[in-house]
DNA sequence: TTTTAACTTTGATCTCGATCAAGCTCGAGG
DNA sequence: CCTCGAGCTTGATCGAGATCAAAGTTAAAA
């Protein structure tokens, strides 16, 4: 509850490492530097919420380290996760006055923030944050409706699969490694966590993880640290078209 | 195969039914000009397939009148509606080649189309069919995570009712009546296109419209036209939260 | 009018994942 | 070192919804 505030070493966009995917990504130096001038940074430990459904939001701003998850919860308790907000993803929604979703820091975390006002300001005035903005949304469009089949229709085998090839893929992305043969990466949400965005329970989370490692396709060290010797096995098992799909 | 192509009346944007909500709505008169020019209508009978996902896909457009669905479907033929494309709907994607989804019309439809190289030079030039375009997208991406809370947590039961209030809300804005007593509509989806849409079965959805039938949540007269006594109640199945949201 | 086929309903049964219930693991704190 | 508890695994059982099967309905076509 304390702090939210300890400023962790401010940034010069220069060097910020989502300097070329963020809704800032499309920038030139004058209008980099306007965002430089109304942005400010804000940190979150792991576990720590971030804002809560329905609370006032005055602010939007970017993921610059760490993870956190947009969650929406029921009545009696019942709880979906909606999107996981990776380095550069976009949180927010200008022209809205209060939060959809609570976002939660799983990991520790760091937000690149613009208060409301002067963000859609400056949107109304340059083309190219709006463009981009566009752009990020359609992709977030397309990723909610690819996680629509999978909850509508994927058993729960292909669920876990499916999860594991999305990480290992950005993992692959992320680092210089290419997405064939074997790859290792961190699982960075508990059982429970993915449960919820699989739309299981955390024992069948479980128990599916435990039979893809006995039948070879995942091999695990410690709970959270995954090896995927062979990638086109995972991607067979998550019943995705097998377009094998290049790394944009 | 045959058509597509049967002149509809080609309309005045003047007096287009979905001036005002498409992705056309913020235009000034000189703007809707530049648009009146590179517009042209095609119409699909009932049944007919617009796109297929993975064609290349040269125009892009909004849904006049009419009704259409946004499909996917697995390798073994596993089927998931990702969106129902109602009048003043978007339809395609500016900077992408080729369709995603499937997309078929499910009753008569009239579209509104623009090639797509005009039609992103004209974005690149007019802000307003930009910021329109933001903007749907950005109420679809809600829609579609509200999708994923129903897809990943709710019961047969609850998918039902939510989809019917859902029909019902839209029905209640397009007309004029108020959104609580009693209401009727009619249901625009086979049986079987209800249970790509929820993620279930024919049979599991016709199960649970007999049930509420039964409970006196809703009557039908003929297959597809649903009345609604009560829409609290209603909602209350549904298993939102009641918050009664005032129609925008 | 009859035929036909698409659509819908209902019943019987099965199965995957949920639920209930112990234990296990491992790292942080005393 | 031990204790504690959060997170994870595994087993036993249950049940919602899938699957398999058969009729019923309706509207268009002949």
């Amino acid at each position: 509850m304390l702090n939210d505030l300890k400023n962790s070493a401010p940034r010069d966009c220069g060097d910020c490492p989502i300097r070329h995917r963020a809704v800032c990504a499309r920038c030139e130096a004058d209008e980099l530097e306007q965002l430089d001038q109304i942005k400010y940074y804000r940190s979150f430990e792991a576990g720590r919420t971030v804002i809560w459904a329905g609370d006032q939001m005055d602010f939007v701003g970017s993921v610059v380290t760490g993870i956190a998850t947009l969650t929406q919860t029921m009545e009696d308790g019942r709880t979906q996760m909606v999107g996981l907000l990776l380095p550069s993803d976009f949180v927010g929604r200008p022209g809205r006055e209060t939060a959809a979703y609570d976002v939660v820091a799983v990991s520790d975390m760091v937000m690149c923030c613009f208060r409301k006002g002067p963000f859609e300001e400056m949107m109304a005035r340059t083309p190219h944050v709006a463009q981009r903005l566009l752009e990020m949304t359609l992709d977030e469009l397309d990723a909610a409706r690819e996680w629509m089949l999978l909850l509508g229709r994927k058993t729960a085998r292909e669920k876990i699969a499916s999860f594991l090839s999305i990480l290992a893929r950005r993992n692959a992305t992320l680092n210089l490694s290419q997405t064939t043969g074997a790859l290792m990466f961190d699982l960075p949400l508990t059982r429970e966590a993915m449960a919820d965005y699989l739309g299981l329970t955390l024992e069948t989370v479980s128990r599916q993880i435990s039979a893809l490692k006995k039948d070879g396709v995942i091999e695990l060290q410690g709970k959270r640290l995954v090896k995927v010797p062979d990638f086109d096995r995972l991607l067979d098992e998550a019943g995705d078209d097998s377009d094998g799909g290049v790394l944009s």
